[in-house]
DNA sequence: GAGGATTTGTGCGTATGTATG
DNA sequence: GCATACATACGCACAAATCCT
């Protein structure tokens, strides 16, 4: 048959999955022995092996085994009033936002023209982890104009909510004017943040949020894992927008 | 120092990429000649083209060599009035939608329930390739009630289009009510029917439209391919939803 | 189109490093 | 310290797809 050796133990490790392959703990046996059960050389095992792991079927440790992975996804609502924490609020027992890291510094284009602000304008950047029952989701990078907005890491730090540092700034309510959405693999600043293993993939959204006269107010690239993530858009009460092309 | 060999290999071919190690075509010399140059076996240059191929840098194809993949994405809108070719049609010279299989079936739960129909009553099912420039972009499975919709398979085989279809069975609107969206790796069918490589990703969506009646009329699952589409969600003209928890 | 050369894909054997318990 | 188990690396050989003559 065409089909590779590696290939055909990785869907035997598939179905065996589910009839008692891994053991209590989720626990596969070593590469070794499936190797010997296979008849074929740990290094046909690893190749399979790794695959899964691909697929985010399989999660590796080194020294302690290869693990099942248990998947249980948090549905992350999109819409007109995107919220962290309301968004997860009747799925985890605790969601938290920490601020990571912050600076000042000079608007890229892609940022300044996001906020409207001219190029080179001062933008403060605010780095954020987003957790759920403990469990990192997401990893945000933000940015907000540095001239409206001056105090602004500062109430985020203390009360580890956007929407709570934004009403410090005198932004009473704002709205999620656009999302885009794109997929890919998680790099290394991803997969040490999230807590994510090689070959996890990361949701990246682009997010522009505006006051409640239109004016862009924070600009923001989050990244989920999607492992533990899957975004909703719910139309309920969409306007008709203009045609689409 | 205790980072891999094929890590510090894979970053100096990310820079050389940058620096003219590919050709004019984007193509990378032979893992063999990779190899020599820096002094390591073919597995380990192997073990970094992997992890490029990976992270979507780079492209393999046996017989041909290692390319440097291009990238532009299309930008698909979602909103209430998603619609595959209007939807790509201001950035596509061309785009097809072409029907590779239906069926009749008995609905499974979850589609049952999304379309509002009875466990086990009988649905129509109509595999789709989606198509921008001549390129696939998307595979959609789609599911219809059997006993409203008996001829649409026929209709959108002929027109390439599930809105004239749906029109041709009495629906002379219908609106996006909700899209659930997640991300994994291709499996072989994706890759079979998308012409992608190892390793790619796609982004799924779960997408219900509904009649100006709000009666759900057709259920799909659409799989796109990560590298060549971006999703956008506007929310312009977006009501006020109820309190997301 | 036939056939050889090129290039990636698969598989095995062996050895050693590194993290865990 | 010691055993276990995954991670990395090399060398060899052949298969499969593509390209070129």
């Amino acid at each position: 048959m065409g089909v590779a050796l590696w290939r055909q133990i990785a869907d035997e490790i598939r179905r065996g999955i589910v009839s008692g392959l891994a053991d209590a703990d989720g626990r596969l046996p070593p590469e070794s022995r499936l190797a010997e059960r296979f008849g074929v050389n740990r290094h046909t095992v690893r190749a399979a092996i790794a695959a899964l792991a691909h697929e985010g079927v399989l999660q590796t440790a080194q020294g302690r085994g290869t693990y099942v992975r248990q998947r249980k996804r948090f549905v992350y609502p999109i819409g007109r009033r995107t919220r962290f924490s309301a968004g997860l609020h009747d799925q985890a027992g605790a969601t938290s936002s920490t601020m990571l890291e912050t600076a000042t510094e000079t608007a890229r284009p892609a940022v300044a023209a996001a906020l409207g602000l001219l190029p080179g304008a001062s933008v403060i950047r605010i780095e954020s982890l987003g957790t759920a029952d403990g469990v990192p989701v997401s990893r945000a990078t933000s940015w907000f104009d540095g001239a409206r907005f001056s105090g602004i890491a500062d109430l985020f730090a203390r009360t580890g909510s956007i929407t709570a540092a934004l009403a410090g700034c005198g932004v009473t309510d704002y709205r999620r004017a656009s999302t885009g959405i794109e997929a890919r693999h998680a790099d290394e600043a991803d997969t040490r943040e999230l807590h994510l293993s090689a070959g996890a993939i990361v949701i990246v959204t682009q997010a522009l949020n505006v006051d409640l006269s239109e004016r862009p107010i924070q600009f923001s690239t989050t990244r989920f894992s999607a492992d533990r993530v899957e975004l909703i858009v719910s139309s309920t009460g969409l306007h008709d927008a203009e045609p689409q092309g």
